[in-house]
DNA sequence: TGCCATTATGACACTTTTTGTCATATACGT
DNA sequence: ACGTATATGACAAAAAGTGTCATAATGGCA
């Protein structure tokens, strides 16, 4: 029996205003110095509603990568299934990040790149997406696609999703998009694994 | 000042055998049922030197993965840099795994898959072997190659290099090698991302 | 609107995990 | 073999995470 969806909601909303709390303390004050307490009551829960909604401080900004992301994973499943998938993953991305604002964006992706065990936790829900990526590649290619080949494929493009989330957190950061344009270029293009020293990049690889 | 290089090696050594200890306790009575201490146990030191070679449990396996993995791209390294970089990691590979048995490297593999912990870890480990691989990308590129442009070369071999360790702790177990030269295959092959739906994945790209 | 069943929350005690500190023992270089 | 550096162990304490139960809030329904 399915649970009551205004409940749901709730939960999801309870879930995403800590996170957001928490990602301001942790921009604020550091991430090791901001206490999972510290989390609970700024967001204005206790300390066990806060472990019932996270497993541990590491986890908390999840929701965050998630809805984003996973949001951007459903546009990309809305574009029309007769493009190559690097193209529809461009168009989506046009409308990338619809709660979070620029500095929002900037502030995660600073956090990531300079906390380990936020970066190792975030993993695993890129981890998630490759899943459901696996499931639009498939759809996209006519038919027998191996389901390993299908895996890569969706590996690679998760991939730039990650690259590009990592482009924007350093100096001088670099636009979302932009940094997610080339890096699909560049795997598209074979990643440059062909040429021997001779050659350059993938530059003139076209 | 350096410190003295045999004592370097004693702690290594140690740290392999926690390590070690671990894997063995995991495969056995399963992840969480294993505590910190049982593993200081097995391995014959304290819970306070456990704590000291490991910032927690889901650390723990990291030497065996690191030693591997840091070994295989030491033999990359070593090929000759006239050959393009896909060939020079399947060279590289011939010849992985020194250290750990074959049911090792399984059992590795399938704690890896069964435990989000462990996985979540281990991927920092995987972005380290990146920043590795980008310095091996450059030298095998003449000249000028987009710092940018390395880097996603670099995040897609190790990319494979993941994949295909996953491939090995699945049912059924596909061997290590086998693995990698499909995946290195396929991301060398622009990894689909250009078809569109009406034509098949990279199966006969060759 | 008001009632009932469901379920989310808070409070508190408790377990597990992690860290600080200091005394001891061990290993390294001479 | 000796002196020094440092790795280890033991203990205490802090922090993180969990089990449990009573209460409060919420959603479905008349």
């Amino acid at each position: 029996m399915p649970r009551p969806a205004p409940t749901e909601r709730r939960k999801a909303q309870t879930r995403r205003e800590i996170a957001e709390h928490a990602l301001e303390l942790f921009m604020r004050n550091g991430y090791s110095a901001v206490g999972a307490d510290a989390i609970a009551d700024a967001a204005g829960v206790s300390l066990r509603t806060f472990y019932r909604y996270f497993s541990g401080k590491d986890e908390v900004l999840v929701p965050i990568v998630s809805d984003s992301f996973g949001e951007l994973v459903d546009r990309i499943a809305a574009q029309p299934v007769d493009e190559p998938l690097s193209v529809a993953v461009e168009r989506a991305v046009e409308a990338f990040d619809p709660r979070l604002g620029d500095e929002g964006v900037a502030a995660l992706a600073q956090l990531l790149g300079a906390v380990p065990a936020l970066s190792a936790r975030v993993g695993l829900e890129f981890a998630a997406l490759e899943e459901r990526m696996v499931a639009l590649v498939r759809e996209r290619a006519v038919r027998d696609v191996d389901e390993e080949d299908a895996r890569v494929t969706a590996a690679i493009i998760v991939l730039c999703l990650r690259i590009a989330l990592r482009s924007v957190g350093q100096r001088p950061p670099m636009p979302f998009d932009v940094a997610l344009h080339r890096a699909l270029r560049h795997a598209q293009a074979g990643a440059g694994l062909a040429e021997p020293a001779s050659a350059s990049s993938s530059a003139r690889a076209r």
